[in-house]
DNA sequence: GCTCATTTTATTTTT
DNA sequence: TAAAATGAGC
């Protein structure tokens, strides 16, 4: 534990920690100026100083990361027990809290289980079929997501489905009346839409409430219906601080809002505006003025002071950032030097980008002499299709890798499928679970018989598990006789799960029986052939989750939550609501260059930062609705980085399938009308006093000459690529080329016995007609080798059959076994498909000789 | 009901 | 370009 948190504060750091608690506090946080040190200390001190209970303290987050971190460096500020005290979560998970122990009150039962997005978007899809033929007789299209983000929106207003119907006769009606304009038409079609989502709206939340369960948006509701209409439940709170405000809607407002009244204004909420980023999901960034009207007495504290970045990317943050002209002003100072000046460099294609990334990554690397690691890297991405390119170019230069927040683990369908067996056990009348699980593993269930059962269950107001056992049981005529004969070891498991539920199993011994029940490991083997063993991992994972929940709760012990739950539902719960990526917490595979979207990287920092595709439809992006949003993305970007900042862009990328023409994204060129030097059009040049200053803003030790000169050489020695001069002054493009790849024997990939990877060819690769021949699809004029000579003889000869004759670009490189040859074309059995400019299809056939 | 193949289509951010 | 949806055939 440490006394002194004061000691370590700056003095506006310590005015916000200080201030007194019943005085609404709103603490403006740029980047990097502290926010969560001055948020942890505030608590501690409130506790410490003020004697304020921990239990009757609520600290919310918006993630769960953010919750995570917030926990563990409170530990460290006033210990393990008081820790575990405060009320510390997101929104979602404290009102999850709350609604199950006094889950009675708004008319839920406590077993209440949380339909997750996905689950939610399946639900709506089968709502929304009955209405699509109609809608398709009036030329519309309306996609499930469109639909939920749209019944979203009018949760987060407020709007029943009954507020929406009556919000739309009212509207009928005025259009009737004046109806003779031309808009008439589209005002007719949105009017068809917004009548089916709202009928579609009614039906999901009938579902949502028969199968006993809320989505996310509910969680919220119910949760401000609690704390609303039972003032009691709220009592309890003396303090409310809310982190990364900016980006709370406004549900979480009003909740925020309730317990803060209960607890008689004492309220601390920290937030940057600059870095609001998430209007998209109905954040509302005015919340903070809401704030300042509902509590006249708010006072704000501005903490400019960032102690992460140099002064130059400081600078070239704010430059990118001010042009906002709605922005309410700001600044950002450091104490850090300057530094490097931050690049702009543009490249040909998106290859090119790509290839200079993993270059420049290696060449800052070497020339740092070893004190940036993989880890020090980030590139950061406006989206996640972005990283194809960058992942195989830092692949191939043998740069490893995170993707962070790529596929996350607990939307992995081996995870979903376990806990929705579980779900059941906890909550019978939670269909989504049952429509995904009855049938897994195989069991000959098919769409036909699942829409009938639920059509029976319906008549008899059932839940279609209760039905399904009172068949298995006998009790209840079946239909058709193959039903009963395909459930028992569905229904046995289910039954077996539920009596050890019953006698207090944990939810590890549970997940080992239904694995074992169901034979899962065989199942995933059989119907996941490719990469049943890394699904398989994934449960073991999913098991050691397990038991780290266990842990927290044997530790809460008889506490008054415990009593509300039982150790499956909040293991249940823990799962649902969080959204962890793949933490595989190798101990030295760690250290990896991280790629990420921009949002996900928010309150993250690193030494290097690399943004790519800064061009004009990714920042802003294509269909964005607020432009000035996009912008602040951009500069929570530059902002991660500490010592090293690069944006990038490029003249052609492919997007969508298609190669386009791109520009430089006005949020950048504005900057550069205005000041030339704020950017550089070269990478950085890394002499030994940048490598003092990285150093010193690192607070790493200075590394030796002799060691940079070695990994200099060493760097020049096995790098083939090399950056080039620009030859088109004009376009301040910082001009690099691939000298090799591009033009010939792009290197051929196999990644699994099973999957096969083209690199930089425009090449792809199907397996279809039978797993050992893939079928290769490549352009003309492209010769096919193996990266690893050794790997690909184990799979088969690839043949390249031209269509049209090989580019005169591509001469043919005789490094290495040249597995294509343009000169064979008469294969049998070669799987044509013709296409236009594109070259036929290669074959392989594992009788083929090996290549030599 | 399941598998494989072809066609479509749509490409953000996430509790 | 690739993932997802649909459709044909078993």
């Amino acid at each position: 534990m440490d006394a002194n948190y004061l000691g370590v504060l700056n003095a506006v750091q310590k005015k916000a920690v200080q201030h007194l608690p019943e005085i609404p506090l709103q603490i403006l946080a740029g980047p990097g100026s502290g926010k969560t040190r001055v948020l942890t200390s505030r608590i501690a001190h409130l506790i410490l100083h003020h004697h304020i209970p921990p239990t009757a303290i609520c600290a919310v987050t918006f993630t769960n990361k953010a919750s995570n971190e917030m926990r563990e460096r409170l530990t460290k500020l006033i210990g393990t027990e008081r820790t575990r005290a405060l009320k510390l979560g997101t929104f979602h998970a404290l009102c999850a809290l709350f609604l199950r122990k006094h889950a009675s009150v708004v008319g839920l039962s406590n077993n209440f289980s949380v339909c997750d997005a996905d689950e939610s978007k399946k639900l709506i899809s089968r709502l929304l079929k009955p209405y699509q033929t109609f809608l398709e007789a009036k030329d519309i299209t309306l996609k499930e997501a469109t639909v939920f983000s749209m019944i979203s929106k009018h949760k987060y207003k407020g709007n029943t489905s009954a507020d929406v119907m009556a919000d739309l006769r009212i509207t009928r009606n005025k259009s009737d009346k004046e109806n003779t304009g031309v808009q008439h038409k589209s005002r007719h079609i949105t009017d068809e839409i917004n009548s089916v989502v709202a009928e579609v709206y009614r039906e999901y939340e009938r579902s949502l409430r028969k199968s006993n369960s809320l989505d996310f948006d509910d969680l919220l509701l119910f949760g401000l219906r609690l704390f609303m209409d039972h003032k009691e439940s709220a009592g309890w709170c003396r303090h409310v601080l809310v982190d990364e405000f900016q980006d709370t809607n406004s549900i979480q407002y009003e909740l925020m809002k309730t317990l803060a009244v209960s607890a008689e204004q004492c309220l601390t909420v920290v937030g940057d505006p600059d870095q609001s980023i998430y209007g998209w999901r109905s954040a509302d960034v005015t919340n903070l003025a809401k704030m300042k009207k509902d509590f006249p007495s708010t006072e704000s504290i501005l903490l400019e002071e960032n102690y992460r970045s140099t002064a130059s990317i400081l600078k070239a943050s704010l430059a990118i950032v001010s042009q906002d002209k709605a922005r309410l002003p700001k600044s950002l100072h450091t104490s850090h030097p300057s530094g490097c000046t931050p690049s702009l460099v543009s490249f040909a294609t998106d290859q090119d980008e790509a290839a200079f990334i993993a270059h420049e990554i290696k060449r800052t690397a070497a020339n740092m002499g070893g004190i940036l690691k993989w880890r020090d890297f980030a590139v950061l991405l406006r989206f996640n299709a972005l990283s194809r390119v960058i992942e195989s170019a830092l692949q191939k230069s043998s740069i490893p890798c995170r993707i962070l927040g790529g596929h996350k683990f607990f939307e992995r369908m081996e995870i979903k499928d376990l806990l929705a067996y579980l779900q059941l056990v906890d909550n019978p009348q939670f269909t989504p679970a049952f429509s995904r699980v009855i049938n897994v593993p195989a069991r000959g269930i098919g769409a036909k018989t699942i829409t009938e059962l639920e059509l029976r269950a319906q008549k008899t107001n059932k839940a279609p598990l209760e039905l399904v056992e009172l068949i298995h049981g006998g009790r209840v005529p079946d239909i058709k006789p193959p039903i009963k004969r395909k459930i028992p070891s569905f229904v046995k498991a289910i039954q077996t799960l539920r009596e050890l539920a019953t006698d207090g199993s944990s939810p590890v011994d549970l997940i080992r029986r239904l694995v074992d029940l169901i034979d899962y490991e065989q199942h995933l083997k059989q119907a996941q052939p490719q990469d049943w063993e890394s699904r398989w991992e994934n449960v073991q994972e999913l098991i050691t989750f397990a038991s780290e929940v266990e842990g927290d709760i044997i530790e809460m012990d008889d506490s008054e939550e415990t009593r509300s739950t039982t150790p499956l539902r909040m293991f249940l719960q823990a799962s649902m609501l969080s959204s962890e990526g793949d933490q595989s917490n190798g101990e030295d595979s760690n250290d990896k260059v991280t790629i990420s979207t921009c949002h996900a990287a928010k309150g993250l920092e690193w030494p290097v930062v690399i943004v790519p595709s800064v061009e004009h439809g990714t920042f802003p992006f294509y269909r964005c609705d607020d432009v000035e949003e996009e912008r602040r993305l951009l500069y929570v970007a530059c902002t991660r980085a500490q010592c090293l900042l690069y944006l990038s862009h490029c003249g052609k990328r492919m997007v969508s399938g298609e190669t386009k023409s791109v520009e430089l994204s006005g949020f950048v060129s504005s900057v550069n009308q205005q000041d030339r030097t704020i950017f550089s059009d070269r990478a950085p040049e890394l002499l030994p006093a940048d490598r003092a200053v990285i150093s010193r803003v690192l607070g790493r030790p200075e590394p030796e000459h002799v060691e940079v000169a070695k990994q200099i050489a060493e760097f020049n020695r096995t790098t083939r690529h090399r950056p080039e001069p620009l030859s088109n002054p004009q376009s301040s493009v910082y001009n690099w080329h691939p000298s090799l790849g591009a033009q010939s024997a792009p290197p051929l990939d196999i990644i699994t016995s099973s999957r096969v990877m083209l690199n930089n060819v425009g090449a792809s690769c199907s397996m279809a007609p039978c797993p050992e021949v893939p079928i290769i699809t490549a352009k003309a004029g492209t010769r096919l080798l193996p990266t690893k000579p050794g790997v690909i003889h184990t799979t088969p000869t690839v043949t390249y059959i031209p269509q049209t004759r090989p580019s005169p670009t591509a001469p043919a490189q005789s490094s290495g076994p040249v597995v294509g040859s343009s000169s064979e074309g008469t294969g049998v059995g070669v799987k044509r498909r013709l296409g236009m400019g594109r070259s036929n299809v290669g074959y392989a056939n594992k009788k083929f000789r090996p290549p030599t």
